[in-house]
DNA sequence: AATGAATGAGGGTTCATTCAT
DNA sequence: AATGAATGAACCCTCATTCAT
């Protein structure tokens, strides 16, 4: 039940956005009454934030799973590739994706955003730890994590939001080189 | 009048929020009835769209003066002290900043931002223009421009908000290196 | 428009008692939209308590103006009238007086029904200081005041709502002893 | 179970007052679920009413308990004596005694609080009977049982809900005075 | 008998917007 | 132009009661 409410949920977000998504409209979505919902939680916006939390794990198992097994690959195919199911992985309807950005960081005190950019971190910074040989030494690990991970989700949401005219293609390509010259060595 | 309503309104989402930004309060604090807010503005939306937008090329402003007459300086140098800059403008109430990155890209189909943004794009891009000899031959201006842009904005925005433990010194020097990093000719 | 309001909410009140005074109910009464009624009032429950207070204060009102001009009639008659004009003014619909005596207590912490007993209060001092000639000249006044209010409150309302088969010319005789015979110096 | 319906509705009523004291508080308090309560109580305000109705029982129980024996004393012992047990009986928890005297009037159409207030009577209308010497000939019997019986009760309660500047002792003092010369012979 | 998830009508309240003055 | 009282649709949420299991 509690799986078929964050389904609603996710389909009204994805139609409505959030501001137009009531209460009742998530009921009547999930085909429950409104006074169903508060059995499995507190209120609305815990509703809206499990979505987002849900919608962070799939996201993050989704681009981990696709990238298992290709870490032998030279860097910036596997990075590359990486953005990919990234960007596949969020290109979700627009008013989804909008809730998320406009208010993930304010529901439950932005639990779903700091949960999900924390394990987008952590593979960041495993894959960091592999290639240390060909970075600068004196990186600032932490900072490097924490730049690189918050580039390269709001440059995807941008590039989804706001269809530039910059071919996929491109997009990914440069994309994967901001990410890899700034650990470069200097020269 | 309109002054005095943007001036309000600015001061009401730095304290409020854009949640408790609500009409009355803003014509309380700019001295009018509410009615006379719908005697300048169409809706309340429009007001902060205003406001964001004055925010918007005040920055761009500060940043420009700021930067003129350094020019001549080493790559680096200029970039580090533009970023600066930006840190220093985006500085304000948390709840107005939040404000801004939240409902800017709603308001008004998200003019105030998207003027903000090519106003900043102009500048980078007439810099990149001149520096065009320690670049990448190959690399697509637009494209570049469009990923610096958000990405020092989204960035800074973010470091003022989340306050990461990274300090200030080391912030700017990574965010340059990142924006200098990316434009590098491959070695 | 308080006015407005208030009237509504007697009127609602008494058709309907406090479980069916809805504020939407008080409000198509007063022939106003429900969001009238919060320029106004903070909350429903000070529309109520409003009401009540309105109430004592028109009920000690037409007591005291029923009174004046009696004052020099022999105790037993004028006490007799007193109570004869509150058993008259307590004469509402019966949801009402309900709603008063059982909500009363609590509503903005009791405010309308401590005033109400306050200025009851005051009347039987003043009555008592010009009688003390004839009254046990031990008793404490104030607790004596305290509970003659009480009683000629609590039976009136009792009798007009439990409506006992007692004659109403019986029960003004009887309550006017109870009240009398109290502080009766002892044999 | 009805028993463990009962005292939980009475602890809740105790802790949480009317307001508080929903189905699933009592039903969680009772260690049974919500849809039990249905199988021994047609509503909510029955559980309500039948906890006030054995809390009623068990007053009159424990005040003439106290009582037995104690007839050959004189008027103003006895009388003494059986306020401060009622006194005692009613000092219960504020919440808990609001709500009966709030609410028992309207539940199930008052039955506890008459029964409760008839067997009061039967016990003042008993000894009355046996006093008949010192007492007004012509006195209405009925109608002073009436009229004791609710003053007493709502004098009490009221010391216990409002605990006004009154010592306990003076208050058991005077409230037997005014129960015991009401009835007194004319001078 | 017992469960407890599901119900859904109804509640009080907010606030952007309007319009008679 | 300026007012600000009035609007009213829409919101989130509660909880006594039911009923399939």
């Amino acid at each position: 039940m509690v799986e078929r409410i964050l389904d609603a949920g996710r389909q009204v977000l994805g139609e409505y956005g959030y501001e137009g998504a009531s209460t009742s409209r998530i009921a009547t979505t999930a085909g429950i009454s409104p006074g169903s919902l508060y059995q499995y939680f507190p209120h609305k916006d815990a509703i809206v934030s499990a979505v987002l939390e849900r919608f962070g794990d799939t996201l993050v198992s989704g681009v981990t799973t696709r990238m298992s097994g290709h870490f032998e690959q030279p860097a910036p195919v596997i990075v590359r590739a990486t953005l990919a199911a990234l960007l596949d992985g969020l290109d979700v309807e627009p008013p989804f994706l909008r809730a998320a950005v406009e208010h993930g960081p304010r529901l439950d005190d932005g639990r779903a955003l700091r949960a999900f950019e924390q394990r987008v971190g952590e593979l960041v910074r495993a894959y960091l730890t592999t290639q240390r040989g060909g970075l600068r030494p004196d990186a600032p690990l932490d900072t490097a994590v924490w730049m690189l991970v918050r580039t390269v989700e709001h440059l995807t949401v941008r590039y989804l939001l706001d269809r530039p005219l910059i071919p996929r293609e491109q997009f990914l390509e440069e994309l994967t080189r901001l990410a890899l010259n700034y650990l470069r060595p200097a020269p």
